[in-house]
DNA sequence: ACATTAACGCCTC
DNA sequence: GAGGCGTTAATGT
């Protein structure tokens, strides 16, 4: 168990089951745990809050330990932003800054309340020295989440709105699901503005869709949530 | 089909 | 009361 200091006066705590987590460390020994927890500087954030930012200079490598956050690529000019991938716990983050100069437009944001790690980039190049593999499982990592990104990009340019939704809700309720009396939740707190950014849609579209669900029977919403009634109908949306 | 703009009420801070 | 959010309508490509 290993307490470090965090970014402001509260001290936040970690322990080995935690970084276990995480696949690049699967293979790590007590004592190779005990120097991650060295280096990694604990921060929490609240809903909103902002993680980690385009201009931020300081190369990082992030570890989501708990709650989950967006990470999106957002427009120079006026504040348009594509959500490209939610962080869950036990998944990194900040790898390409490593490969570029910055992590270049890209911005994350805490979707709930969260604590992150994060290690330099000195002080992750005397990891993976000492851990060859590491290398190897991150190359592995990165893979996979530009695989599913792509997925996603193809999705977006060929579908129409209705269909790219319906498709979302899908995969949200799949991954996020929680059974209540009123059907299937999605236990992520996201706004239209949220859900118009992750399917490349406006605003004002994703309020008419999801209206348009609602009147079918399809989803219910409450708030920040919807709630999944008829699945197969959204399927059939999203063919 | 979809974006843009504008306008309005609602809610939260 | 200001700003974010949800909704609707008109208009443009």
């Amino acid at each position: 168990m290993g307490a470090l200091q965090s970014g402001s006066n509260e001290r936040l705590s970690i322990n080995f089951w935690h970084l276990k987590k995480f696949n690049v460390f699967e293979t790590f020994e007590r004592d190779e745990l005990e120097s991650v927890t060295k280096v990694l500087h604990l921060q929490e954030f609240k809903r909103g809050e902002p993680i980690h930012l385009p201009d931020q200079t300081e190369r990082r490598l992030y570890f989501s330990i708990r709650g989950r956050a967006k990470l999106s690529r957002v427009d120079d000019g006026g504040g348009k932003e594509l959500i490209l991938y939610i962080v869950k716990p036990g998944e990194m983050f900040g790898l390409l800054a490593f490969a570029r100069e910055q992590y270049l437009d890209t911005r994350v944001v805490a979707l709930e309340k969260c604590i992150v790690g994060h290690i330099s980039e000195p002080d992750f190049n005397v990891l993976m020295q000492k851990n060859p593999d590491v290398g190897l499982r991150l190359n592995k990592v990165v893979g996979k989440r530009l695989i599913k990104i792509e997925h996603r990009l193809e999705e977006l340019l060929f579908r129409d709105v209705p269909c790219r939704l319906a498709r979302l809700l899908l995969r949200l309720v799949d991954e996020y699901e929680v059974e209540l009396p009123c059907g299937s939740k999605i236990d992520l707190k996201l706004t239209q503005q949220d859900i118009a950014n992750l399917i490349g849609a406006t605003r004002e579209m994703v309020s008419l869709s999801l209206n348009d669900f609602k009147r079918s029977g399809w989803i219910a919403m409450h708030r920040h949530h919807v709630c999944v009634h008829d699945r197969q109908a959204l399927k059939k949306m999203a063919a």
